[in-house]
DNA sequence: AGAAGGACCAGTGGTCCGTA
DNA sequence: AGAAGGACCAGTGGTCCGTA
C-alpha cells in the first residue's frame, strides 16, 4: 500500500498547482465513487501541493513556439488565467524560436499487471484506469456547476471537461489520451477478470503498449457479439462507461463483424434468430 | 377535411422536387406516428410531386450573391449534388450582382386556432407544430440510415437532419426556423388544453404570432416549477419533445423563476421543502 | 413593423502528425 | 520504434441581422 503512495508521488513531478477558483465556484459533487482511490486521490486532488516541483519555476513562461491560431483570442471567459502579453506580430517570436525549455510529458505507459506498481520512468495501467475515473469525478463537478448555474449541462465527457481538468491542476489529462485508451478502461469495466487476465498474458510475452491496447478490441467485441451488437447500448448501460463515446475503431469493429456474422449464418442455414452467438470470430484488424 | 388538403396545396408552390437517392437507401422507418398528418403528410413527402412548380425554373440558378465563405468547399461527400461550376473569383460575380430573381420565402404564420386553416398568403399554427413532426419523422429516418452503417447514431434533430430533410425536398423546414418555435410546440405536447386556449385567446385579441409565441414562456415556466424546475427532465421524458433542445431562453427563465421562488420561500418561512408552488410570478421577460 | 432564414461564429468531437 | 499530446479541421449548436 505504501508502494501506491510512493507510484501516486511519482506523477507529483509533472502535475501543476491546483487552479482552485472553479472548484470553489462549486459544491461537494464528487460523492458515490465506490471503490480504489486512496493515494492516487491524493496526488490528483493536488492535496500534495505542497511539495514543490523540479520543474515548477520555467512551465508558465514557454510559450512553446505556438503558431498563430485562425479566430480565437477574443472572448477571454472569466477565468484570469490569459497570459498573452507578446504581440503576435512580435517578428523575433515567428518562425524558428523555441527558447530551449524543454517540454515535459507523462510518462510511458507500460502493460502491469492488475495491482502492480510501474518502476522507473513509467505508469502503470492502474494508474491510467484511475484517469479515467479522475475524469468522471472532474465532469460531475461540472455538472454540479452547471445545474446550479441553471446551464446545459453535459452527459459525457466533453472538451469543458477537459478543459475544467486542466484548470483545476490536472494537467496530465488530455483528451488524446483519454480517447486512445478508452476501449481498453471500457473492458476494464465490462470484463474486470478477462482484462485482468489479458493484462498479464501480455505482461508475461513481453509485449508493449500498443500491443495490449489492440488486443483489448476482440474481447469487446465479443461481449457485443452476445448482447445483439448494440455498443452504444452497452456503454450508456454501465454507469462509470456511460460518460465516455463510444470510440469510432470499436463501432466500426463491432459493425463489420456483426455484417460477417450474419452473412455467415445466411450462407449456412438461413435460421436468422438472434441468441447465442460466439465461435469462430471474422475479425481483421 | 378539404380544407386541409387545400391548404397543404398552398405550401405547393415553394416546395422542391424531393431528391429521392438518400431515401432510397434507407427501409420504411416511420411507423409509429400517431394522430395528425393525413393532407400534410401528402405534401410533406412530396407525393404532390407531380404538381408542377410554378417558380420551378430559377430555383437552382440564382446563387443569392454568396459572400466567400472561409474554408469548406473541400470534402464533397457522397452527394451528387454539388453545383459548383462558377469560379469562385469571377470578377462578375462579386460584390453588386444579383440577377434579379426574386427569393422564395414561406408564408408567415398567423395566430390561428385548433383545426382552423389559414387564409390568403398565410400559414397556420396547426401546418407550424406538423413541421415538428415531420422532422421527427426525417430523425427517424437518419437514424435508421446511421443504423445500418453501424455509425453515429443522433437522438435529437442535429444539423445532419436538417441538411437530411432538404435533400430530401423539404426546402420549407430550416434550422432557425424550427428552433425560434420550439418552446410553443413544446407546450402543445406537454399541455395541448392549454396550448389551445391560448391559441384561442391570442386569435380572439387580434396578437401578432410574435405576441403569442412569447405568452408561449410563461405557462411552460409554471409545469416546470410542479415538475422540480428540471426543464431537461421535462423534455426528455416526452416521447415527441426529447429529440428537441431546450431553447436557451426557456431554461433561464426556469432558472430565474426557480431563483425568485426559493428566495421567495427563504424570505417568509424558511420551510424549504419542494412540492406546492404555483402562485404569484416573478417572471420578467 | 413583423417575420423568415442565409450565413456566420465560437467552441466541439475527433485524431493526425510534428515532437521527444 | 514506440508513445504522449499540441494543434488542427470539418462539421455543430446557436442565433444575428441583412432581407423581403
Amino acid at each position: 500500500d505504501n508502494n501506491n503512495t510512493l507510484d501516486a508521488l511519482s506523477q507529483e513531478g509533472l502535475s501543476e498547482e491546483p487552479v482552485q477558483q472553479e472548484i470553489e465556484a462549486m459544491g461537494s459533487g464528487g460523492g458515490g465513487g465506490g471503490g480504489g482511490g486512496g493515494a492516487w486521490e491524493l496526488a490528483a486532488m493536488g492535496i500534495c501541493a505542497g511539495v514543490k516541483t523540479k520543474h515548477g519555476v520555467q512551465r508558465r513562461s514557454k510559450k512553446l513556439g505556438v503558431k498563430g491560431r485562425i479566430g480565437s483570442s477574443s472572448q477571454v471567459g472569466r477565468g484570469d488565467d490569459n497570459y498573452e502579453n507578446e504581440s503576435e506580430d512580435d517578428p523575433e517570436n515567428v518562425g524558428g524560436g523555441g527558447g530551449g525549455v524543454e517540454r515535459q510529458r507523462e510518462h510511458p505507459f507500460i502493460v502491469t499487471e492488475p495491482g502492480e506498481v510501474a518502476r522507473g520512468k513509467k505508469n502503470g495501467l492502474d494508474y491510467l484506469f484511475h484517469l479515467y475515473e479522475q475524469c468522471r469525478d472532474f465532469l460531475i463537478q461540472v455538472q454540479t456547476i452547471a445545474k446550479e448555474r441553471g446551464e446545459k449541462c453535459p452527459t459525457k465527457v466533453t472538451n469543458q471537461v477537459f478543459r475544467f481538468a486542466k484548470k483545476a491542476g490536472a494537467s496530465y489529462i488530455n483528451k488524446p489520451k483519454m480517447r486512445h485508451y478508452v476501449h481498453c478502461y471500457a473492458l476494464h469495466c465490462l470484463d474486470e477478470e478477462g482484462s485482468n487476465a489479458l493484462r498479464r498474458d501480455f505482461k508475461e510475452r513481453g509485449e508493449n503498449v500498443g500491443a495490449w491496447r489492440q488486443a483489448c478490441y476482440k474481447p469487446l467485441v465479443t461481449i457485443a457479439a452476445r448482447q445483439g451488437w448494440d455498443i452504444d447500448a452497452i456503454f450508456n448501460t454501465h454507469p462509470r462507461l456511460s460518460i465516455w463515446y463510444v470510440p469510432t475503431k470499436l463501432r466500426q469493429l463491432c459493425h463489420a463483424e456483426r455484417r460477417a456474422a450474419a452473412a455467415a449464418s445466411t450462407s449456412v442455414g438461413g435460421g436468422g434468430g438472434g441468441g447465442g452467438g460466439g465461435g469462430g470470430g471474422h475479425l481483421h484488424f
